[in-house]
DNA sequence: CCAGTATCCTGCAGGC
DNA sequence: TGCCTGCAGGATACTG
């Protein structure tokens, strides 16, 4: 459930550990990731490749390497990078190794294969699928200003239409609970039916749980052996999400489950509106 | 275009 | 102990 917080924290730790490293060698399996992983492609287009400072776009890796082209990586659900200091062992479900010319080895490890690792040459990102349709950055700071003319029109529930990667990118099931919860929002509203001003509002509770989601991730990024996740996750403090009956942090209702859009979605009754 | 649902996949928890 | 069921959810194909 790798969201934006948690994909940044991961772009954060290559840049500080892997970027300038060249690719010494590669292997990779032609596994059906979210579309087929080609292993030919990404061996002539990697191996001798140094690969420089990584970018994010909604939770979407970009890693550009020296010979021109680009790494992009999704996460999906269950994507982990692992950087480890020599060849260990194997986490099952490894897709993609990379072994690195400081002898160090990263790997793509991803067992629900929701994720994707797909090679770039140069101009193809500004027409790629994944990324051409992507909606505005949550932490802009221009997204108060421009949520309402995003969402005014709509019909859906708000909590959908956050996890519409076409409006806002990078948001996932998690802090789209969470901010709705700060913005006092019911997830099930239609978007339409919500005065611009809250929506300006709950841009701006996004940006604080999202930006807040970093800050821990990044707390936990010092000693990287893996670019793991979990614990940055662990560190922020989930006020609604995964707390089905437990008391509301601002008023002690029970907290509630109902299913929106397929996804679990935490809410207070009272709070919520 | 829009909204809602099914689908992909594996691991794990809970029921019996 | 083991089998079954359902849930977890990011993105997208499909339906109405």
């Amino acid at each position: 459930m790798p969201e934006l917080p948690e994909v940044e924290t991961v772009r954060r730790a290559l840049e500080a550990h892997v970027r300038g490293r060249r690719v010494m060698r590669l292997e990779a399996r032609p596994v059906q990731l979210r579309r087929p992983l080609d292993p030919e492609r990404l061996a002539t287009a990697l191996t001798g490749a140094r690969l420089q400072t990584p970018r994010r776009r909604g939770k979407h890796l970009l890693v550009d390497t020296s010979n021109g082209g680009t790494l992009l990586v999704h996460l999906g659900m269950t994507g982990r990078l692992i950087l480890t200091d020599a060849a260990r062992d194997e986490p099952r479900h490894t897709h993609l190794v990379l072994g690195l010319d400081d002898g160090r080895v990263l790997r793509y490890v991803d067992p629900r294969r929701f994720g994707l690792v797909h090679w770039l040459e140069p101009g193809e990102e500004a027409l790629d699928p994944s990324l051409v349709r992507l909606g505005s950055e949550p932490l802009d700071p221009d997204l108060p200003a421009l949520l309402p003319g995003l969402i005014r029109s709509r019909r859906a529930p708000i909590k959908s239409l956050l996890l519409d990667q076409h409006l806002i990118a990078g948001v996932g099931n998690i802090y789209a609970n969470e901010a709705l919860w700060r913005a006092r929002i019911d997830p099930a509203r239609a978007g339409h039916r919500i005065a611009p001003r809250r929506l300006a509002r709950l841009a701006t509770v996004l940006k604080e749980v999202l930006e807040e989601a970093i800050a821990a991730g990044g707390t936990t990024i010092r000693d990287f052996a893996s670019l793991d996740t979990e614990a940055g996750l662990f560190a922020v403090k989930l006020r609604v999400y995964g707390r089905l009956d437990e008391p509301c942090p601002a008023c002690a209702t029970p907290i509630r489950r109902r299913m929106l859009a397929g996804r679990s979605t935490f809410f207070c009754p009272r709070c919520q509106r």
